[in-house]
Formats: C-alpha cells, sequence, structure tokens
DNA sequence: GGCGGGTCATAGAA
DNA sequence: CTTCTATGACCCGC
C-alpha cells in the first residue's frame, strides 16, 4: 500500500514500552545460521504434501476471543472504548507470508505460483508505527519471484504458465489449486467481457468452454495422466461449478461422458477399468443413502439430457465403452472416484459437483427402464474411513429443513435477524456458550469528524447499471466494465470497487450493489478444536462470491496505535497488508481480445483504515487467520450519509466446500509453521522480499529472517506470535496439532544478534 | 414468475 | 477423421 507513505503522522520514536517484550521470557534462543547461498533458497516452508484429514483447517493467529471467553450475555465490556490515548510504538514491523501448503481446508498457496517477481519498494518507510506484542503485523513483504513459487518450482516450473511439465502429469494440491485458479479468473473475466457486450440473444454464452480452451492451450492443466484411486492434489468433498473444472485437474477427464476409464493390461490381457464417474442425475440414479450409490451405465439415450435428440430413439445399452469398463471394474473392485452432481440452490440452472472419495462396484445387473430398454446398473458402495463429504451436504440439507438438529446448537440466528440469512452459534467442542459480548451491526460505523474520502457523485442510471456502460458513471469508475458478473461475483481484486449507493437512482437490484446486499450463504460461528470461536458456512461457496464485509467502529489511526489496539484482538487493519501478495485475477496474456488489464492487485486505500469490531461488528469479527486463505478482502466505496466511504468486503479465493472454515490473512510472517513477526526496535527501514534463513539451536524450527535486517550489530526483537507443531511428513494421518497461540506466544527480548553480513 | 422440458453448440477422449 | 457423451446456457410454455 504505497498509498499510505507520507500521509500519517509518525509516532514518538522514543515511547516503546520495551518491558512490554522484556517481561516475557524468551523460550528459544536465536542462533544465527546462515549458510550464506549464492541465491537466496526458497523462501518457502517445506510442509508436508498430501491430504489432511477433514476437519483440519488453518492455525491459529491472533483473532477471536481467546482465554477467558464467558457467557454470551454475561461479559463486560472491556477496555478503552472508541477513542483511548495513543500510546505510540515507534517501531516498525514487516512481515511476509508464506506459503503453507498443509492446511486441509485452504491447501493453496493463495494461488500464486510463478507470479510474483517484483521486491517492495521503500514506500512504506513513512508508515505510521505498528502495534507492538502478538498483533503486531506489518507490510506484507512480497514473497520474491524465486521464492513464493518454490512450491512449484520444485519440479521445474514452467514460468510462462506456471505448471511444470512434470505437474502438467503429476500434481499437488498447490498445482490444483493453481490450475483452478487460473481457469476461474479467466471464466470471470471473459464473462464479464460478455456480460459488457450487447445481450444478443440466442448466443450461447459458454465462458467455462471459452476458459478451459484458454488455459489448456496455454498449458494449464494438472494430472493429465490417468490413474485409477486418489489424484494427488484433489481432497474428498473438493467443490467444482464445472465439468470443465474437474477435466482440468485430472479428477474426471471427459468433458460431458459420466465414466471415465483407462486400459489396463491385466493377466487377461487388456481391459478397461473404470476410473471416476459423475453422478448427475441425468439418470435416475439413485442417491439416498450416503455411502452407496446406484449408478446407471451410459448410451441408450435413457439419460434426460439424450431424449431431447428427436432422431434418437430409446434402445438397449450396450456393454462396451464405460459400461464395459464398469463391468471390468466390478470384477476387479478397483477404486473408482466418485462425484456426486448436486442442484446448485443459488442458480437452478446449473450444478455443483462434489467429489465424494473412492468406491467400489458391488453388484452389477440389467434391469429394464420404464421406456422397456435395458439398462446396467452399477451398486457402488463407497470405501470406509474416509473423510465426509456428499454425507455433509446431506446433514446441511436436514438442518435447513428442520429434519434434524444442528448438534451443539447454541443459537439459531446470532444477528437476531440482523442479517437475512440467519446465523448460526455452535459449539461441538467444549461447554462454552457463546463468544464474548458485543453488539450485532451489520456494517462500520464512521464517527462524524472521519471523513476518508471526498464525496463524489453516484450515476443516473435509471435502471439497473448495465455491465459496460460507460454513461455509467459507476460504470466507468471501475474502468468501464462491472466488477461483478451477472451472478454478483466479483471479477477481479482491484485497487478499489466502486459500487452504486443509496444515493444513485438506478432500482435498488443494480448488480453494482453486491457487497450491500448482505450475505447469501448460511454462516455458522463455531468454535473451534483450538482457536477459539470461528466462521464456517452451511452452503458451498464459489469463487468471488461476496461472503461478509468487515463490520465495527472506524477508529482513527493514531488513537489505533495505543492501547487500544494494544489490547484488542477485534481488529482490522488495512495497512497490515502492504501488497497483494498473490494474484488472483486473470493473466491479460490468456485472453486475445482486448481485456482490461487487471494487473493491480494493490488496494488503494488513502488512509490506513483501522476497524475495531470489539464491541460492535458481525459475523466477520470470528474470521480466523491464515497464511494459507481461502477468503481475501477487498475495498470497496460507495455514497451514503452524504459522503464516499469505504468498506472492507470478503470475497472467496476459490470454491469453499460447506463447513470448511472461512480464514483470511491477517498478514503476517509465517516461518515453517511459525507465524512470525519480526520488529526492528531502531527507526531504520527494514524492507525486502528476499530472505535467509537461520535455525535456532534446537533445530525444531526455521526462522526465515528478511535479508535486509541482517545488519551486523542490530537489535531486533522477533516476535512469534503463533507456534505449532510441525505435522509429521510420514504420519499424515495426525492432523497436525494447532497450539494455542497465547499458551505458545514466543516473544524474544530484543535480541543481539550477531547476523553475519550477508553482503561479503 | 418459478418450474420443467426442449434446443443448441460443443468439449475431450476413444 | 468420426463417434460418443450429455453439459450448460438459454428458450418456451404452463
Amino acid at each position: 500500500m504505497d498509498g499510505a507513505s507520507g500521509q500519517t503522522s509518525a509516532p514518538p520514536e522514543n515511547s516503546f514500552d520495551k518491558s512490554r517484550v522484556l517481561d516475557v521470557k524468551p523460550l528459544r534462543t536465536l542462533v544465527p545460521m546462515f549458510p550464506n547461498p549464492p541465491e537466496a533458497p526458497p523462501f518457502v516452508c517445506s510442509a508436508p504434501f498430501g491430504p489432511f484429514p477433514s476437519g483440519f483447517s488453518p492455525f491459529y493467529p491472533f483473532s477471536a476471543a481467546q482465554g477467558a471467553q464467558t457467557s454470551y450475555e454475561g461479559q463486560e465490556q472491556q477496555g478503552g472504548g472508541f477513542a483511548t490515548p495513543a500510546v505510540a510504538v515507534p517501531f516498525r514491523s514487516f512481515g511476509t507470508s508464506q506459503v503453507q501448503n498443509d492446511e486441509h481446508s485452504a491447501g493453496v498457496s493463495n494461488g500464486d505460483m510463478g507470479s510474483l517477481s517484483g521486491i517492495n519498494g521503500d514506500g512504506f518507510t513513512t508508515r505510521s508505527g505498528k502495534r507492538a506484542g502478538p498483533h503486531l503485523h506489518g507490510p506484507k513483504v512480497r514473497r520474491s519471484g524465486d521464492s513464493s513459487s518454490a512450491d512449484v518450482k520444485k519440479s521445474g516450473q514452467n514460468s510462462a504458465t506456471g505448471v511444470s511439465p512434470a505437474q502438467k502429469d503429476d500434481g499437488d494440491r498447490e498445482t490444483v489449486n493453481y490450475v483452478l485458479m487460473k481457469f476461474d479468473a479467466v471464466r470471470r473475466k471473459v464473462s464479464q467481457l460478455e456480460d459488457a457486450k450487447e445481450s444478443s440473444s440466442g448466443v450461447v454464452r459458454r465462458s467455462d468452454l471459452k476458459a478451459s480452451n484458454i488455459t489448456l492451450t496455454a498449458g494449464i492443466r494438472t494430472n493429465a495422466r490417468k490413474r485409477i484411486g486418489a489424484v494427488p492434489g484433489i481432497e474428498i468433498g473438493d467443490i467444482f461449478f464445472f465439468r470443465m473444472e474437474l477435466c482440468i485437474v485430472g479428477l474426471h477427464a471427459p468433458s460431458m461422458a459420466g465414466i471415465d476409464y483407462m486400459t489396463v493390461s491385466g493377466e487377461t490381457g487388456e481391459e478397461p477399468l473404470a476410473v471416476s464417474i459423475v453422478s448427475s442425475g441425468g439418470y435416475d440414479d439413485d442417491a439416498e443413502d450416503k455411502d452407496v450409490l446406484i449408478y446407471t451405465g451410459q448410451g441408450g439415450n435413457l439419460g434426460v439430457g439424450i431424449i431431447s435428440r428427436r432422431d434418437k430413439a430409446v434402445s438397449d445399452q450396450k456393454l462396451e465403452r464405460g459400461n464395459l469398463a464398469l463391468d471390468r471394474s466390478s470384477r476387479r473392485a478397483n477404486e473408482i472416484r466418485v462425484i456426486r452432481g448436486m442442484k446448485d440452490i443459488f442458480n437452478q440452472m446449473s450444478k455443483i459437483y462434489v467429489y465424494d472419495g473412492l468406491y467400489t462396484i458391488q453388484e452389477a445387473w440389467v434391469e429394464k427402464t420404464k421406456s422397456g430398454a435395458n439398462s446396467f446398473k452399477y451398486k457402488l458402495v463407497r470405501i470406509p474411513r474416509q473423510p465426509p463429504a456428499f454425507a455433509v451436504w446431506q446433514s446441511v440439507q436436514k438442518w435447513k429443513a428442520g429434519n434434524s438438529s444442528r448438534a451443539g446448537l447454541i443459537l439459531p440466528d446470532l444477528t437476531s435477524g440482523a442479517e437475512s440469512i440467519p446465523v448460526s452459534l455452535v459449539n461441538e467442542v467444549d461447554d462454552e456458550k457463546g463468544p464474548s459480548y458485543f453488539a450485532y451491526f451489520p456494517t462500520v460505523r464512521y464517527s462524524k469528524s472521519f471523513n476518508i474520502t471526498q464525496p463524489t457523485f453516484g450515476c443516473n442510471c435509471r435502471k439497473e447499471c448495465a455491465a459496460g456502460d460507460l454513461n455509467c458513471s459507476c460504470i466507468r469508475k471501475n474502468g468501464g466494465y462491472s466488477p461483478y458478473i451477472a451472478n454478483g461475483i466479483l471479477v477481479s481484486r482491484r485497487p478499489m470497487v466502486y459500487e452504486c449507493g443509496p444515493t444513485c437512482p438506478c432500482f435498488p437490484n443494480c448488480k453494482n450493489r453486491v457487497s450491500q446486499t448482505g450475505s447469501k450463504v448460511h454462516l455458522e460461528v463455531f468454535k473451534t478444536k483450538d482457536r477459539g470461536w470461528g466462521l464456517r458456512s452451511w452452503d458451498p461457496i464459489r469463487a468471488g462470491t461476496f461472503i461478509c464485509e468487515y463490520a465495527g467502529d472506524v477508529i482513527e489511526k493514531a488513537n489505533f496505535d495505543g492501547d487500544e489496539g494494544e489490547n484488542n484482538d477485534y481488529i482490522f487493519d488495512s495497512s497490515r497488508a502492504f501488497d497483494s501478495s498473490f494474484k488472483w485475477n486473470c493473466d491479460p496474456g490468456l485472453i486475445d481480445e482486448e481485456a482490461p488489464g487487471d494487473t493491480n492487485e494493490e488496494y488503494d486505500i488513502p488512509v490506513p483504515l483501522v476497524i475495531s469490531s470489539k464491541d460492535v461488528g458481525n459475523i466477520s469479527r470470528f474470521m480466523n487467520h491464515s497464511c494459507n486463505p481461502n477468503v481475501f478482502w477487498q475495498p470497496i466505496v460507495y455514497e451514503h450519509n452524504a459522503g464516499s466511504y469505504i468498506h472492507i468486503a470478503f470475497f472467496a479465493i476459490r470454491h469453499i466446500p460447506p463447513m470448511t472454515e472461512l480464514t483470511y490473512d491477517y498478514d503476517t510472517i509465517l516461518a515453517d509453521g511459525y507465524e512470525m513477526s519480526f520488529m526492528k526496535d531502531e527507526k531504520q527501514s527494514v524492507c525486502n522480499s528476499e530472505a535467509k534463513r537461520a535455525q535456532d539451536d534446537s533445530s525444531a524450527f526455521t526462522i526465515w529472517v528478511l535479508r535486509r535486517l541482517l545488519v551486523p550489530g542490530a537489535t531486533f526483537a522477533v516476535c512469534v506470535t503463533n507456534c505449532r507443531e510441525e505435522p509429521g511428513r510420514r504420519n499424515e494421518k495426525e492432523p497436525p496439532t494447532a497450539h494455542h497461540h497465547k499458551q505458545f506466544r514466543l516473544i524474544l527480548k530484543p535480541y543481539s544478534i550477531n547476523f553475519y553480513d550477508l553482503k561479503k
């Protein structure tokens, strides 16, 4: 956020209360060890790979009510309220965020593989100081190109596509997420461009086909090598919104057919074996039991979609192709991946595909259909002890229908009707009855004096603003295109999104008001095992979906730098994110036709925006941190109350399965499973994206140190705010233990480290 | 105006 | 090259 430069007055540099840091005993001693390789080692933690048990979610950072949480009603309010005296903290902290690929719900390296090369300027040297203590955050230092992409590079990344030849054959979690993210970025862009064109009726718009064409041509795909059984990088419960998405990540190759198979050589020579099926309800498959699936063979013009083929009559299915493969598979009893197509509750026309894990065929028989033709039937039974996927969907359905009650439900709607969709409060972990008290309020509250932007003028549209209408000033401010595609999905991250506000004369249902219409998904505040309260959704969430706004009181930065920030776990601070550390948008080079560049994903907030949701807030105050998040934030501005105000809106980075914890990057340093912040108690600026690594004497963990910190004789304070056992790489069945950060908070006293001079 | 059925162009793999 | 498959967006009528 270069825009912050010089705009805030630096706090007094000498008022840093060192005792705050000093009174904590160092648990470990840093011993500098710099092998000083000619090139910086990959700035990435080598976390284990492979799928993790469902239910494990990113570890805990700084948020959410921790420690003494009392009953929902009983908690007295603490803290200094809205404006506490400023106690300036005269050092800065600087962070970078690490790719962590061991998290179930996230499992993506922010999707920026191979896309970063820049080094931040020193633009933040005039930034105001940061809080001390565990909330220490710094401007994010962008991962350098050779490091951020290390996950991909380790197997020889193709810099043009981000996918190496090896990864095209065999993927991993990062590659899968990368491919999916690229695909959807292209698809959103294609949709945006088509939305902007005159709606020529009759033209079939298939953004999915166009996007897959572009990404496949560019070589962006993975797991192209067909295989029986699990596909590396794809986890049970993963959701997809297009058949093409299944194809490009190697889960199910045919773009339309429901049965995927491959020829395998066995005792009896070569024979086809089924590797995956998609149950879409096209045939009358029985989907009652969560572990059993009766699947109908293909062909015979029996499917719902096929009967429209006028020229074809219904006929017997033949034992060939997919049917033959299923027949052979029933004898071999090989693992078959099952993808279940579900109706998308938000878009009746389309489907959501849920990867439900591995099944085997237990029975196969021939059955007469209503129309009298023979069809093949296969009974697939789910292999035991796999994480639930389809079963989760069924549970949610029952909760919604009221057929079964949500276990551990404390409150059906903690917003008391403030949101259009209720937000459940659930604790299945212990007997805590709820988070500490706060007043529910759905948006930000700006104090009267706080004038963050110049008032502007809304558009003059008479109805809904048209997607590409250059006469609409709101559309113009967004670069001539609607920032959202028709279904309300954000197309790209950008410095600022300009929405129509209450003062715009366009219809209230104008598509350019997405963040003002509230969450469309059924959210749930739940007690995590080890990270206090968290937020997740009963509904599947598509990439780019608006989730919620960060609500709370906007605090003047000067006030915030004092005690207010010190004792407040519920802070959103826009200046924490120094820049966008991941690339979510469509690479302009991928689309031929002139497309508006979405190259700039760095936010442009004129003044650091600090929002406290300690006393007043909404569900977003429960969203935990992850360095491998599935949600990002985006500033949005629109007019109301006679001014233009910035709102912080959260959007899904990728498709998020139901009941997966929602997390965003609070912007902190992570090093090998340890969440760290580095600060320097001198007023020198520290900025670099190059990293060096040090190890402590116990070799228990690795610390990455910014190269520019490594000035001989410099004094540092190192603040480790979250610790966790590094998950065993072999024993992946044991979920990583996420320790409560306060139990393990590791604050080293300002520590004299005699760093080697790396410039030699 | 929500639904279900019908229509159309079309993808990847065999 | 053709065939196979049935998707996904849209259209129409009830």
